[in-house]
This record gives structure tokens, C-alpha cells and sequence, in this order.
DNA sequence: CGTCCACTTTCTAAAAAGTGGACGGTGCGTTAGT
């Protein structure tokens, strides 16, 4: 079948978006793909029509649990009713009746870590699969070598699976983050499709204060000045809930904040509101974003310098889906980069830590390495990275550990914890660079992404004196609140179509 | 490194100032027994 009619048949589209055509094409035959593809072409369309095509099955690997139940929700509506996601949201009877019946789905979504499950492997494992999806392909390099380091075993499981043909799926990536994915994907002949990451209609701006105290005042001027709705991060929890009692005292309700401390279904309402545009600005940290897809956010506002560009272009990538003049705003202070600056130090062990977790001393011959992991004081994530790498190496869950592989496994672990820190150490100095580098900042970022330098354009940056004046205006707020909300829903309905 | 909190010290009786130390950001899974 022709493509285009494939297309016509099942969306009723005509055309192709920049990028969709090529990657199926690639899919039908046979080879896997990495595609760098901006947010809003439709990456899920590639991966729908491809199963389609092949006649076969999807196992999608999807980083959040709700980002997953939505894209459940959206597949149905499309008319793929053979879709489910296998993860915590299951109870036990669930999970097993989709587990029994899984060869009567056609897509199928999975976190990395439910992907261990013996259970829900050999259910995996007993049908045939045409297409393995990575979707979010830079939480591999992002997450993968400490915080959620199960991103790092995709691999054996697409290899068991009898290596269908894997694509990788990513908005943002690096030549780095590039490689990354594509080794531990291990898809080193994979076509690639990379798409520039400019978005030319985000403004760029980055104000420097040497004074901490005027923040928050900018902060405010900008809050009430720029055209809504807007997202505001910050670099803790604590800044992000004590700034918005900052605003609320100054009269403004309709903002909140987010952030990974809260519980669970309030972090829901909290987003749900922002969607349906009751709430004019979110104020959180770099827990709220991934899978957002509000069309209208005009401004993104950065508190504290972000840890790394990568992460930076990811938040401001939030603003203006809908191709309307957005912008970014960075007010950065030094002490910024002290909160990143303490994570890299502190999140892995350092070499006192290992010796001891590792060590042969009497006191804690009682003690499993996977006990003595909590004994050591080491963080969450250091002991999620510990009990990954312990448990490669088969001595996780042992008391004593024969002296020749000790060493060598205290000098590999070191090894690979110092990397990890001068890689992030060299990313916090590169942004650092950014912000004081006097030259337009978007050719800047085109740089780090390996791409060409572009010629100037209007409404760049601040490095290219852009004004952020003519985002200022509260208009289209002021109209709103005059709504019913009978027709706020009918608009929100109008523009989902 | 800076901030916040609990606790102690100050010095003289109620509150302020000093000190030590813990903490700071992302998420999956969890299937025990009222």
C-alpha cells in the first residue's frame, strides 16, 4: 500500500509532516531508526502507522506512568482500541488478565523498570513483536546512569524479544546524547533522522543580577507584564512553594505550584488546571513538563540557571506549540549553580563510600552489600546506582566478596562515578559559559546540538538585542476570565480537534 | 555553598543570639495486613 493512502486511510491526512515519511519508510524496511524530531510532528503517527503496516505488534517504552495512561487514552480515541499500558495503575487481578490476554493488543506500553518483572518478561516474550519503541530516547543518557538506571537494560530485553526493529523517539538530543542512545540501544546501524531543535519562534532572553534580592522583583514586573500563561522553574521545592505565597499575597490566585514532593493526585489537579487554563502560571521544578502538550504557554521563565543545556532547551521547549511569538527569560545569579553544583558532588558515593560498602571489615561481615547500601548514608539515587552495578555483578546480596574482585570492582565503580561527574561538572560549566557569552545565544545552542549556525533573525535574543517588551500584554487573560466555563470547554474541545 | 530547623546559650526571667547538622532535583516499582 501507498503510503500516502495508508496516511489518507486512517487520518484522513493528505500529507506527510517534515520527517514522518522517511522514518516509516525506514521502519517498513527493517531498519531500525533514531529520529530527532521537533515536539508537535506527530512522532506517535510513525510508530502507529508502522505497526499497521507491518501487520505486527509495538512494545513501547515510555518514561512517566501518566504520560502512558494519556497516550492510552489518546491511541483509543484514535480508533487503536488493541492498546494498553502495563505498569503500577494495574491492580493485581488486572495485570494478570492483560498479561494472559496480550496477544489480543497491538500496542503495548511498558516503563524500563516493569520490563524486570519475570512475569511480565516471559508474557512479553511468549508473543511476536515487529516494532521495539523508545519514546522520550534521551531519558536513556538523562536518567539512565544513575537515577533510573533500568533505561540501561533495554537492550537485553529487545535482544530477547528477538531484536524487532527499534526506534528511538527524542525532541532534544546532543551528538552525545546521540550516542548514547544509540549504544546502549545497541542500534549502531541505525538510520538516523535528525531535525533542527531551533524553534524560531522562541525569543531568548538572559538577564544576569549581581544583586539576589532584585530577582524576585523582576521576577514579579515580568509575572504581571508578559502575556500568560507561563511556566516559571525553579531550582528546589522549597523556592518554588514560597514563591507563589509570594504572589498570592500580591493578589495574584491563579498560579501554583508543582514539584515531585507532592502527592500524587494533587500534582494531577495542579496540571489539570494549568491545561484547562485556570491556572495562569505554574511555578515548579524540573519535575513538571515532559509530555505536557499546551499549545498556547507564551513564556518560560527560568529562576535559577537549569543544570545542564539539554534540560534547559527541553523546559523552554514548552513554550509556543502553537507557533506564536513565545519567550524564554533566564534570570540568572552565581549562587545559581550552587543547588546543581551539590548534586553532582553528592548524589553518588565518593571512594571513602565505596571502601566501606566493599570493605572486608568484621563489623559488617553480617551485612549484605545491598544492607550495608543504607548503612553507608548515601542518596536515593546512590543506592539505586550501587544496587545496579552490585547487581551485575553478581554480589549484591552478599556478605563477603573474594578480595581480587573486590578491588577491581571498587576501581571500576570509582572509575565510572568520576566520569559521571566530570561529564556533569563539564555540562554545568558549559551553561554557565552560555549565559555569559555576550554572542546571540540560538546560534549558540544550534552549536551544542552540532548544528549550522543560522543567520540572523528578528526577535532573537538578548544576545541580538531582542526586546522583550512586545511580550508584555494581558489581553487574551482578561477576556477569559469573562468566559463561562461551558465555553471554555467548547474552545478547549475546538482546538483539540 | 546557602538555608533552615532544632536546640542551646545568653543572661537574668522572656526573648534574642549562637551553634550544629541536615538538606537541596528528576520516577519507576511496592502486593504487607488492618
Amino acid at each position: 500500500m501507498q503510503l500516502e493512502t495508508a496516511l489518507k486511510q486512517y487520518y484522513g491526512f493528505n500529507n506527510f509532516r517534515p520527517g514522518q515519511k522517511e522514518i516509516v519508510e525506514d521502519i517498513l524496511s527493517g531498519h531500525d531508526v533514531l529520529g530527532m524530531l521537533p515536539t508537535g510532528t506527530g512522532k506517535t503517527l510513525i510508530y502507529q502507522l508502522g505497526a499497521v503496516l507491518l501487520k505486527g505488534r509495538a512494545l513501547i517504552v515510555s518514561p512517566l506512568v501518566s504520560l502512558m495512561q494519556d497516550q492510552v487514552d489518546q491511541f483509543k480515541q484514535a480508533g487503536f482500541k488493541r492498546t494498553v499500558a502495563l505498569n503500577s495503575f494495574l491492580d493485581h487481578s488486572d495485570k494478570r488478565s492483560v498479561l494472559h490476554h496480550l496477544k489480543d493488543y497491538q500496542f503495548v506500553f511498558v516503563s524500563p523498570e516493569i520490563l524486570q518483572n519475570k512475569y511480565v518478561r516471559s508474557a512479553l516474550l511468549s508473543i511476536d513483536w515487529s516494532l521495539f519503541v523508545v519514546d522520550e530516547a534521551h531519558c536513556i543518557s538523562q536518567w539512565g546512569h544513575e537515577f533510573r538506571p533500568h533505561y540501561l537494560d533495554l537492550a537485553i530485553i529487545k535482544k530477547e524479544l528477538g531484536n524487532p526493529v527499534c526506534l528511538a523517539l527524542t525532541a532534544t538530543a546532543t551528538v552525545k546524547v546521540q550516542e548514547d542512545i544509540r549504544n546502549y540501544l545497541e542500534m549502531r546501524d541505525a538510520k538516523v533522522h535528525i531535525h533542527s531543535m531551533n524553534r524560531p519562534n522562541i525569543s531568548i532572553f538572559v538577564e544576569s543580577f549581581s544583586q539576589i534580592e532584585k530577582k524576585q522583583d523582576r521576577a514579579i514586573d515580568l509575572i504581571n507584564d508578559l502575556q500568560g500563561p507561563g511556566i516559571l522553574y525553579t531550582n528546589t521545592r522549597k523556592g518554588a512553594e514560597q514563591l507563589v505565597s509570594v504572589l498570592h499575597e500580591r493578589g495574584m490566585q491563579d498560579v501554583s505550584y508543582y514539584h515531585g514532593g507532592m502527592e500524587q493526585d494533587e500534582r494531577l489537579l495542579v496540571q489539570k488546571q494549568f491545561l484547562n487554563s485556570q491556572l495562569q502560571l505554574i511555578v515548579c521544578t524540573n519535575a513538571f513538563g515532559m509530555g505536557i502538550n499546551k499549545p498556547d504557554i507564551r513564556y518560560v521563565i527560568h529562576y535559577h540557571a537549569p543544570a545542564n543545556v539539554e534540560g534547559y532547551v527541553q523546559e523552554i521547549g514548552r513554550a509556543g506549540r502553537d507557533m506564536q511569538p513565545s519567550a524564554a527569560i533566564l534570570l540568572y545569579h552565581p549562587s545559581d549553580l550552587e543547588v546543581p553544583f551539590h548534586f553532582i558532588e553528592h548524589e553518588l558515593p565518593d571512594d571513602n563510600q565505596i571502601d566501606y560498602i566493599l570493605s572486608d571489615y568484621e563489623a559488617l561481615a553480617e551485612h549484605t552489600l545491598f544492607e550495608r547500601l543504607q548503612l553507608a548514608g548515601i542518596s536515593e539515587t546512590g543506592q539505586r546506582f550501587m544496587e545496579y552495578h552490585l547487581n551485575n555483578a553478581g554480589v549484591l546480596f552478599e556478605k563477603c566478596v573474594p578480595e581480587e574482585k573486590r578491588e577491581l570492582l571498587k576501581k571500576i565503580l570509582k572509575k565510572k562515578i568520576e566520569e559521571r561527574k566530570r561529564e556533569k561538572l563539564k555540562s554545568l560549566r558549559m551553561i554557565e559559559k552560555w549565559i555569559m557569552d555576550e554572542g546571540c545565544k540560538r546560534n549558540m545552542l544550534l552549536k551544542y546540538f552540532g548544528e549550522e549556525e543560522i543567520a540572523a533573525m528578528d526577535e532573537c535574543c538578548s544576545g541580538c538585542q531582542g526586546e522583550l517588551v512586545r511580550f508584555y500584554g494581558k489581553q487574551e487573560k482578561e477576556i477569559n476570565t469573562y468566559h463561562e466555563w461551558e465555553d471554555e470547554l467548547k474552545r478547549l474541545f475546538r482546538q483539540e480537534v
